[in-house]
DNA sequence: TGCGCAATTTAGATCGTTCTAAATAGAGGA
DNA sequence: TCCTCTATTTAGAACGATCTAAATTGCGCA
């Protein structure tokens, strides 16, 4: 039933060559005669020989395999990210091993052991909430390259591909502000990760630049019911702003739906922006404004960066933002009252 | 910089035993004695040892490593496929090599090939439209265990994961009769793949089953902007259908998008359903009537059928069929007229 | 004390590839 | 013809685990 295995010995015996001969036939050195490379070629064309990447690694050391962990596999700003890893490896031949931390760093450590196990080359993390900021420097002692990605720990330690989400909240409220709004809220989240942070910071900066009101900050769980339930608390703020900023598309749809639940009408009587612009902000009802970050180039990014850390690995350390733009639709409007 | 990594032997060393002893440790297995385990899991632990998986399947043909393949990672149908696989393989500690075919035949067998190389245990896919038929005949004989889902070639020959569509677009369709609806129109999709064949055989069953009339076929791009587009087509039908089924709720999506800006509103105008019950189904405006497919349990059963065939290779071809649930939200409503 | 038997442990070959160092072939020059 | 290069090719030892078959240990009992 299960044939054995055509190996280069194989490819070499038929050929009448050495099996080191097939070898660097293989690896396309071009130490071998024109002549012999044709034959070899056609032997292992005509054996269906497949190349045995864990047997090469044993000797070489590269697996041709690295690892990418995200935290979750729900949110589609994660999934595009991955699109952009997948096929930015996959142009380079290399192969992407997949894991979901769920934003628990213990299972995230589980994870990292077996990628060790596995022999990858290198790993782009997004790092699970309460992820030990000693990880870097913990996983370099491995002699495991490390990019960052979306979110980070540590100083600054390791590359690092994300979006400018300083940048994007002050657009958004920038946005609003010349809309007419004066009073702003930020729907926010729980989990305290640097990209929460980096939010924040850009909720602040933008409220002082602008001089708008900040209307107050209301946290919720990261999903869209848990957006839709803080609805209420929104409406509840003595300084009933007029317009909510939201940590993600994800919230801002949930919001949208919790307010009109409460008999108020998103983009009428309270305006909302998200921010990451999903494709999702393209179809709810009104459409929702929403500052696109692409995640699908910061993941091409993330590659790109791990690829190059991958050929110079005592290179410096590098970050590469990508930045954000407005799409205005209709959920952002101003209407006095 | 790089340290030399422990191996079997830098830890047999420390604990005074021999190699083959402390593998047998590694794979827990019974024959060793008690005093002995300790010891030498206490110096693994002591010498942080990492077993290379790699070099272990060098020898013993198991990778603990299988492959993904879907045609695409856009449609969040695809991605929560991948979490149920994901997470039902990490809790049997085995790790996915993702890949995206991007829907292309030839890319798809590229992926393949490189899989092989990487030595995974088996594939779980779902193929590329236009995929050949004998693609599982030809990885049988590479002994390349195959799971299909979702989509599926060839003549039942291997194990299959997916979701009863036909049963899905008979509850929806009874649905709109029951609700009112006589002239049912489908907006389809030009892909001609078997997830493509079921819903039509759904659909011309239940237009029979019903007595409704079929108000005509439109096919679309499968993006929301493809459904948006065809709004127009549909609304030209003489037929003037009162509902249209869509092949997925991306379509709907869009297709309540379009009917939108073309005047005319969705849930009140004119029925819309989905099929897969997405996430976005509870984002969109009016709510969006679908029926549940629970793709991340396809994938769990996906994954479970494929650990089944890597411990019983001989079994008997098993088909998993998820059942589906009908979700009646705002916009299957019926209004005479 | 010596033997049989089960419980542990182990030496050494092996998986498929790459690497090192050296061998061989072929071409041109003296 | 013989020698020196350069261009190709190769034998054999790695890589880190597992497997096979055999060796060792220890215990109970005659």
């Amino acid at each position: 039933m299960k044939q054995t295995k055509v190996t280069l010995g194989d490819v070499a015996r038929v050929a009448g060559v050495s099996r080191a001969t097939v070898s660097l036939v293989v690896r396309k050195s071009p130490l071998v005669a024109d002549r012999t490379r044709e034959k070899v070629e056609q032997v292992m064309a005509d054996l269906d020989y497949v190349r045995d990447i864990g047997a090469a690694r044993l000797r070489n050391n590269s697996s041709r395999t690295i690892g990418v962990i995200v935290p979750n596999l729900v949110n589609s700003f994660f999934t595009e990210f991955l699109s952009g890893v997948e096929q930015m490896m996959g142009d380079d031949d290399r192969v992407v091993l997949l894991a979901n931390s769920h934003d628990d760093p213990v299972r995230q450590s589980q994870i990292l052991q077996r990628f060790r196990g596995h022999g990858v080359d290198g790993v782009i993390l997004c790092p699970a909430e309460g992820t030990d900021p000693e990880l870097p420097l913990r996983m370099q002692q491995w002699g495991l390259p490390l990019v960052q990605s979306l979110r980070e720990v540590g100083d600054k330690v390791t590359d690092y591909a994300g979006a400018d989400y300083i940048k994007g909240v002050q657009l958004a409220v920038r946005h609003l502000v010349e809309s007419g709004h004066r009073r702003i809220a930020f729907l926010s989240v729980f989990a305290r990760t640097s990209a929460w942070a980096e939010r924040m910071e850009g909720f602040n900066r933008a409220i002082t630049e602008t001089g708008a009101e900040d209307a107050g900050i209301v946290e919720a769980e990261l999903s869209w019911e848990g957006a839709a339930r803080s609805a209420s608390e929104l409406l509840k703020l003595e300084t009933s702003p007029s317009a909510v900023l939201c940590f993600n598309d994800v919230l801002a749809a949930g919001l949208m739906l919790g307010l009109r639940r409460a008999g108020h009408e998103p983009g009428r009587d309270i305006a909302v922006v998200g921010l990451d612009d999903l494709p999702l902000a393209e179809l709810t009802y009104p459409l929702l404004t929403s500052v696109a970050m692409i995640p699908e180039e910061i993941g091409a990014a993330a590659a790109r960066l791990l690829a190059r850390r991958l050929l110079k690995p005592d290179a410096e350390v590098e970050r590469s933002i990508v930045a954000p733009s407005l799409m205005i639709r209709d959920s952002s409007a101003y209407h006095a009252g």
